[in-house]
This record gives C-alpha cells, sequence and structure tokens, in this order.
DNA sequence: TTAACTTGTAAAGACTTTGTAAAAAGTTGG
DNA sequence: CCAACTTTTTACAAAGTCTTTACAAGTTAA
C-alpha cells in the first residue's frame, strides 16, 4: 500500500529522464551526463525520493529510512542534506526536490505534466504490464 | 549476487580502452602502449578492480581477496598500494581509480559518460520502456 | 496582522576516513 | 650473506562527512 520499502534497492530499474540518470546498482548519478558525486547520505536520500518519483515523501518517513530515526527524534539535518542536494542539481533543483510545507518532500522527474504517476506505475504501465 | 569471484581469473576477457590495455593471460598492462611493470600485489589490485568495472568493491572485499584479510585487520596497506597504482597510471590516476568514501574504490574505464548497463536493461530502454 | 510553527541557510564542531612519506620488515636471487 | 626489491607498518596530515546550532525567512491559521 503506501508503505515506503526498506532495505537495498540497488536491483531497482534506472531512472532516467532528460537530465537526470540515475543507476542503483552502480550507485551512480548522472546530471546532463556530468556525473554527480554525492555522500553516501546524500546518495540514499535522492535514491529514496527518485524512486518515488511523484509521491510525497514525509519527513517521518525520510528520517526513517535513511537516518534510522523514530518520530521523536527532533533534528534539522535532513533539511541540510536537502540543501546540498538541491544545490549539487544545480538549476534543475527547484524543479527536481519540492518542498511540501509542513508534510515533507517530492522528487518531480524533469518537465513532468501536470498529473504524473509514480515511477514505478509509469514502468509497468511502459512495459505493458 | 553481488559476490566477488574468488581465485585465479588469468582466463578473464583482455580489458581495453583508449589508453589503458590489460592481458589477464600474460598479466601484461600497457599504459598507452607502454608496459607498465607492476609488483605482484599491484597486479592483483588493478586486476580485481578492472575486472569489475564500473562497481564499487568495498575495502573489506580487496582486503579479503587480494591480501586473505579479514574484516577484523585493520590495516593501511590497501591505501598504499592504491597509492603506488595511481602514480603508475600517471595523469589517469584519478580518472581510472576513484575512491568511494567510507566504502572503497572503483576502476572506471576511461571517458565512461554513460552506465553501462546489463543488456536487458539496455535493450528495455532502448525499447522505450 | 500577528503569533506559532516550519523550512532555509551558514557556519562551526566532532568525528571518521583517506593520503602520504618514511622507516621497518619481509622476500628473492645471486 | 648481500643487495635489490617488495610489502607492511607507523605516524601524521589532509580531506570528507554528518550533525548541531542559531538565526533568517517563509507559511499558516486565528
Amino acid at each position: 500500500m503506501g508503505m515506503l520499502q526498506a532495505g537495498n534497492n540497488s536491483h531497482a530499474m534506472p531512472y532516467r529522464d532528460e537530465h537526470l540518470t540515475m543507476d542503483f546498482t552502480q550507485q551512480a548519478v548522472l546530471l546532463d551526463s556530468e556525473r554527480m558525486t554525492l555522500t553516501r547520505k546524500e546518495y540514499e536520500l535522492l535514491a529514496l525520493l527518485v524512486q518515488h518519483a511523484g509521491e510525497i515523501i514525509p519527513r517521518e518517513a525520510l528520517l526513517m529510512q535513511v537516518w534510522g530515526y523514530g518520530a521523536e527524534i527532533r533534528t534539522r539535518t535532513l533539511d541540510v542534506h536537502v540543501r546540498r542536494l538541491r544545490k549539487k542539481l544545480g538549476g534543475y533543483a527547484d524543479q527536481y526536490i519540492e518542498t511540501v510545507f509542513g508534510i515533507g518532500y517530492r522528487f518531480q522527474p524533469f518537465h513532468a505534466p501536470r498529473f504524473c504517476l509514480p515511477q514505478a506505475i509509469r514502468t509497468a504501465v511502459a512495459l505493458g504490464a
């Protein structure tokens, strides 16, 4: 259902749009064909967002999945990491990582249509599943 | 799955890119057509990295495969060997041997702008999936 | 509008990991 | 045994990562 999958998704299908490519097997990210070097936490955060592209991921879920924090922990480290990610995404930052006030963040594929299905569903549809 | 193969890979396919050639049968390495003389450990380290080009190899795996060390052993000998390898790779060192902080090292083929995806996935991508 | 709350940002600190040079230890062939 | 070469250790230096702090800026609801 709405649950985020836990654990290692290194076998997930690669993500690709006009500017961003993400290979979860090789833990490699390209932005306009240039290698992006991300720290581990940055990578895990981006991976989680990208693998749920189009979905709002609550702060709590991110802190849970990436940091293992429970709901009681108060920290600003997520914000700091989002900021660094955005910086590394350059001019596309605002396009890609959207803040959903009071809830969390959402990754949007580049030039996402107004109504956008999550990556997993789009992939399934494209494959005729 | 993600396991590194152990043992002797002298029969593996040779590696070749714009600057580097590696023949595992003859244990011969050429850098810009010049023969590179590597010590045994240097050769084994480079061979292991090259045979898994594009993949991150954890320090532990390298220490296991090349040195036979277990996870408990603390040593800096891997770093020293990487350094000497890089020195012998000259100006291409940083291009070829990437440090993945907190994890290990990764050999990248020269000018590898795109991911090397498995055949099945490349086919799917090519078909527009 | 204002008060309460949420997010953005810069900078600093604590800590861990990696790089490097040099010396010590181990190995090999003559 | 000696000399040359290879490998490992040692001891720091350098670099990287993550978190917190403190405050600015933005958002919402009354």
